[in-house]
DNA sequence: AGACCAAACTACAACCTTGTTATTTAGGTT
DNA sequence: AACCTAAATAACAAGGTTGTAGTTTGGTCT
């Protein structure tokens, strides 16, 4: 059994996004299916949960008034990362920089700049909140009528 | 003997943003001259130094990756508390509130969400570096052969 | 094979922000 | 008053992002 996979709409319902948004993300290189990709109209993208994890990211900082440009640089620290507990993890980033932070201290030592004085924002994403919705969006997931990837539709109930 | 007041394209110079940015955002709304508004075309927009730390802070938050959007409702905070000592505060903003923290243990505090588990982003700008830089570049106008406001002409040196 | 449905694809509009260029005009000097 | 300069004003284009609506097509079922 394969790593379960996600189709489009299912992501978007699950990390609280358009369509349009995860369609335009996927076409312009931000963040695309790592199962899967798309065949042509018609076809499924596949999301993995990591992808999620990812998209679940980008969601909450551009909530927090980051723009999309920022968020496609923010992110790409995950991607490297991505085997380690994310849930005990911090990312940092600044218009110039990002890294993942796995304790407060060391978030406490970036902000403080190692007792300079910095001129620079810092943006910290403490993962293990949105993990925790991440996960408990799945949960509600499966109870829900809508199809997984390439189900069978008559063991889907009518809606 | 009144506060000493820096017009347009000095306000460009000491923060670092251009004349356009800064024409766009008096004009709509963001922040315009506190001291004196523009009379048309030929005249001059007169800011104050609060004014310009309110500058400086949001281009540092655009630097970091911030809209403008956003940028705009993040210094609201800044307009009741300029008469504290700002270079000791961080400003921390989240997409729903911002607030001004005075000691580093506030922002730690704010970080860790009295020990709930928020799924929220965290913007923090620490002014302490950012005033600095500011005060720096004030005293290098002051060597310049740029006009301040008003300035008979006859006391510059030929540029 | 044909019908159907869901998902991707396409095209365009709208909005925000910034850059560029040209025009207007307040304020100072002679 | 005339002239000059700097600063504000106006107009438009461009880029990025998202919403809306219509079209295409892969995949499933009968």
């Amino acid at each position: 059994m394969t790593q379960k996979g996600f189709r489009g709409p299912q992501v978007c319902s699950i990390v609280g996004i358009s369509y349009r948004q995860l369609d335009y993300w996927a076409r312009t290189g931000l963040i695309g299916p790592s199962l899967e990709v798309a065949k042509g109209s018609g076809s499924q993208r596949v999301y993995s949960y990591t992808d999620l994890v990812e998209l679940k990211v980008i969601k909450a900082l551009l909530d927090s008034g980051v723009s999309l440009q920022s968020a496609r640089k923010a992110v790409e620290c995950l991607r490297g990362d991505l085997k380690q507990d994310l849930a005990s993890a911090s990312l940092v980033f600044t218009g110039s920089k990002s890294i993942l932070a796995f304790s407060g201290e060391e978030v406490v030592d970036l902000l403080q700049g190692g007792q300079g004085v910095l001129a620079e924002v810092f943006n910290i994403v403490p993962l293990k909140g949105f993990i925790k919705e991440l996960q408990s969006s799945i949960e509600k997931l499966d109870f829900d009528s809508t199809r997984s990837v390439h189900e069978p539709r008559s063991l889907i109930p009518k809606t």
